[in-house]
DNA sequence: GTCTATAGATTGATAGAC
DNA sequence: GTCTATCAATCTATAGAC
């Protein structure tokens, strides 16, 4: 039947898109080989040409699925607890933990696949917007108060605020990455909490 | 005379550097070949073998150039003006704008040298030791209370504060890099100063 | 001290079998 | 729909001329 087809099909794009990701992480977009990207998947360069076209084609596609992926997860991350510090310890935890984990390489794959965009026109739209939406998800928790009891802000402010929250745990996220004791937890809570604090300044 | 050859040695050793320096911003470490860092120094991979071993010596030296320049850079910023928040938009400006403008690609090159770093053990001390004098120095102003007049810190919250300001501005300028709008110079000043104000709670 | 020439390995992409 | 075989281009690194 087709149907079986199409799930084939789908299967093998997606075990593509597993091995591409895993394998680009380790090795740089650069360093990461048509072969070796299809045999992470247990496929071979045929299979990779045929649903993406070329290299660049599952650069590309990587990149879409990491914008909705994370920006899923910054989602997630503010539903837990009450108490607004405590919001704020869950949501670096959240976002600096799985991304020092050894196995999966999240901050490297973040940092090649912003380098990609950067240097690849046609591919700065998608890296953007998935920034962009990144902060909008985050935005609206800030607006809703969440982060700090009886603090209610403008969509504005709640904007602003977001890309410098996002900001500060890219930028410490990269020197603890380097040099893990200069970047304790304490620490990027505190940063974080001075900048919600002091957000009132904000633009 | 031997003094000419060694002349002429530090001449094409620093051509060597300069080229390698422009040619991985713009293309990325592993997609700079040898035979194209030569040749952005008028030079060819001879000369380089001879003077860096192969191309990861070459990388390591870059690493290193890298690291004294912006470590002096830094010191720079912040003897400008008398008024705090002046500073403030300097260091910013400083930071931001030579990182952004088009022809030397700063800030792709900060990346490719970072993702280096994390790949290639013997080379994450090198950047380490970069990211931690760009905080040392940046601490020491700090600490002496230049960024806030009549507030004295401690060595230790000197330090944490400017791991928080380094990482922000590094972690803006990424967002900045995408889409311009997203950060404005009063939006980055602002986080800066909600950073500074807020480090009584600092551990 | 730098260049030319080249070996040896790897890569992106294509064509055709099944 | 996926695989095997293969070509042309490119890369790192070396050897030897000058």
């Amino acid at each position: 039947m087709s149907r079986t087809q199409e799930q084939r099909r789908a299967e093998t794009r997606r075990r593509l898109l597993d091995g591409a990701r895993s394998v680009v992480a380790d090795r740089g977009v650069a360093g990461a080989s048509v072969e070796a990207m299809a045999g992470a998947a247990d496929r071979t360069s045929g299979a990779l040409y045929d649903h993406f076209g070329d290299k660049d084609g599952i650069i590309v596609a990587l990149l879409d699925e990491w914008k909705e992926a994370t920006a899923a997860a910054t989602q997630a991350d503010l539903t837990g607890t009450d108490d607004p510090d405590e919001r704020l310890r869950s949501l670096w935890a959240n976002f600096a933990v799985p991304r020092a984990a050894g196995g999966q390489q999240w901050m490297l794959l973040e940092h090649e696949l912003w380098l990609y965009a950067c240097r690849q026109p046609e591919a700065t739209g998608a890296a953007a917007d998935r920034y962009a939406e990144v902060r909008s998800r985050l935005a609206e928790s800030l607006a809703g108060g969440l982060l700090q009891a009886g603090a209610e802000r403008s969509p504005d402010q709640a904007a602003g605020l977001a890309t410098l929250v996002i900001g500060l745990m890219v930028g410490l996220e990269m020197q603890r990455r380097l040099e893990p004791d200069a970047v304790p937890d304490d620490l990027a809570v505190a940063g974080l909490r001075a900048l919600i604090r002091g957000a009132g300044g904000l633009s």
